[in-house]
DNA sequence: GTGAAAGCGCTAACAG
DNA sequence: CTGTTAGCGCTTTCAC
């Protein structure tokens, strides 16, 4: 394991220079940042992290929490920052909470331990306690999604999202409008179903349509639920609507299977709209609200490096994550007589 | 930031005595080590993984490589290894392959800087050169999922998953029998695509089955493009098969949702397998052949730490990964007459 | 341009 | 049972 004194002493230079010459650091000679770099080249040299990271404080490290990785959503947030901070030659430690322990967990584990730099937050919101530990170690911290109390956050404005989708439905001319919603058990303490649902409720009232409890369906945001959800809805012999709105696109393609399933056509007898731009509302046709996770993970790595640069004192700009309709072919007008 | 030295000069001791209460080691008065952890915990005294992995060598951290976080399976398998190595107090670093770069990338990043203990590495076979460095580098790794060149690996026998699914449809009757497989252009260097395909001629050769070039499907391991694949099958007014073996439950998914789009009965018209146990599989009622990827990631973890503890002499045992058929109701014998 | 020295916070012999 | 002494491998003043 060659290290910085091997090198220094192979050319009869101090540990300092060989330093400096590795880091590219200015008053240093052509000629031995030339032979510096050309033996460690060759003894395969390796800095260690964890040495200039005592001294520095800098790990080059930033912790990423996630409620659970595998739901596409967080999956691609993950992705996009691991891409980003891969080109700033920072690393992402995981923090995944859908196992058991949960957060506690968490701050028994590195997060805390000078290991990282600073955290992205996906969807969580912690309690009081973890929130002060937090504050107290002073790490620049981002959330991206669902609202983390207490941090600057990226993600799209999730009523707006919703009134958008909505709006779609309302202007094609729908008045029976259904919402297959509910609560991600994976999602944690993210309150993104609740606001998602209640701009649902709010721009139904806004445009004066009736709210119809047999319409408003549990999905749980998963493909499996949302699927029974209709079927159960197929098989009460209840009047369906004409519209529905499903708050992810997994829960629409579930939807969109059930109805499939029975012979209800899309979007003749019922429409469909999604959210969120999942890969499967291309592959399906489905018109969804469409926004960027991966973009969003990036922006919010992207924020903490600016941070980090910048000092403690200068907070960056959060950059704002913009969401977009996308119409294909799953919604239409009403049937005639509706 | 409360250090060692604090902690003990508060108590009058020496750092040593504090090290050592503080982490449980025997030869230290009951007294004095509740004396410790009772400063350490008002001070709120976190010690730096930075400075003990110094002297010790050990990071408490696991490098996780990864092609694409956003494959239901990968997530799966990284979940599992968080879980698993949150209870050994271990992290995880994660290295996406998925964007541009990739593995050269990787090593230039912390890979070898001495931040992890060990090494996961999800399906994918490193170049020569690479492996050399890891080699001289000399952490304990391990693969998951996909066969990895030179390295112990936690996966199924893919080659027998797929005669276990292509045997089950011979078994219904099925003589007229199509396969939905393809690359996974995400896969990287996998050879787990190719592994499968094989398998499926290799056993219907030796059934003595006919293979039909029209009935080999490519469905790059996605929803869509196995949707697409069917669809256009349909289009082009060739005879379908009985049976359609897909080698992954996403692609079956797709299948499946253009079988019924088209009015094709699932299964009395035609049979159709997936591979993998997907959440979705159950939702579809998809016969499948299943394995457990978060499993194999906590038993691949387990192994790394097992290692670790052990001591870089001994090799800990392998653990396999089984498979098992789970029959639902997407398969049945093929319509009277074929 | 380059070197010497101090120190980051901890662990690990070796003494007592 | 506890203290002393060395480092681990690097960065960073401060000198020269």
């Amino acid at each position: 394991m060659t290290s910085l004194i091997d090198i220094a002493r192979e050319l009869g230079l101090s540990k300092s220079t060989v330093s400096r010459a590795l880091r590219g650091m200015p008053g240093i000679s052509r000629a031995t940042v030339e032979a510096v770099r050309g033996v460690a080249e060759r003894d395969g040299y390796i800095p260690s992290l964890a040495a200039s990271g005592l001294t520095t404080g800098r790990h080059h490290a930033i912790g990423v929490v996630v409620p659970s990785l595998r739901r596409w959503f967080y999956a691609s947030v993950v992705s996009g920052i691991d891409a980003a901070l891969a080109e700033a030659n920072y690393d992402v430690v995981l923090f995944d909470l859908s196992r058991g322990g949960g957060e506690e967990r968490l701050f028994h584990r590195s997060l805390l331990r000078r290991r990282v730099d600073g955290l992205i937050v996906l969807s969580t919101d912690f309690a009081a306690e973890e929130q002060r530990q937090l504050d107290e170690v002073g790490l620049p911290a981002i959330g991206v999604g669902g609202p983390t109390h207490g941090m600057p956050r990226v993600g799209v404005d999730d009523h707006a999202v919703v009134v958008t989708a909505t709006r779609h439905l309302i202007e094609l001319g729908h008045r029976r409008i259904g919402l297959v919603g509910g609560v991600d058990m994976e999602g944690l303490n993210s309150k993104v179903p609740e606001i998602r649902s209640a701009a649902f409720v709010d721009t139904l009232a806004e445009a004066g349509i009736e709210l119809r409890d047999e319409w408003m369906l549990s999905g749980g945001y998963r493909f499996g639920q949302a699927k029974h959800a209709i079927e159960r809805l197929l098989a009460s012999g209840e009047e369906l609507p004409t519209a529905l709105l499903c708050t992810s696109d997994e829960m629409a393609a579930g939807v969109m299977f059930a109805l499939q399933a029975a012979g209800v056509v899309v979007p003749d007898e019922v429409s469909v709209i999604g959210i969120d731009g999942h890969d499967y509302a291309e592959a399906l046709g489905l018109t969804t609200v469409q926004q960027e996770p991966e973009q969003q993970g990036r922006d919010a790595a992207g924020w903490v490096l600016a941070h980090l640069v910048a000092g403690a004192g200068d907070w960056p700009d959060v950059p704002s994550a913009p969401f977009e309709l996308v119409v294909r072919s799953t919604t239409a007008a009403p049937p005639p007589g509706d």
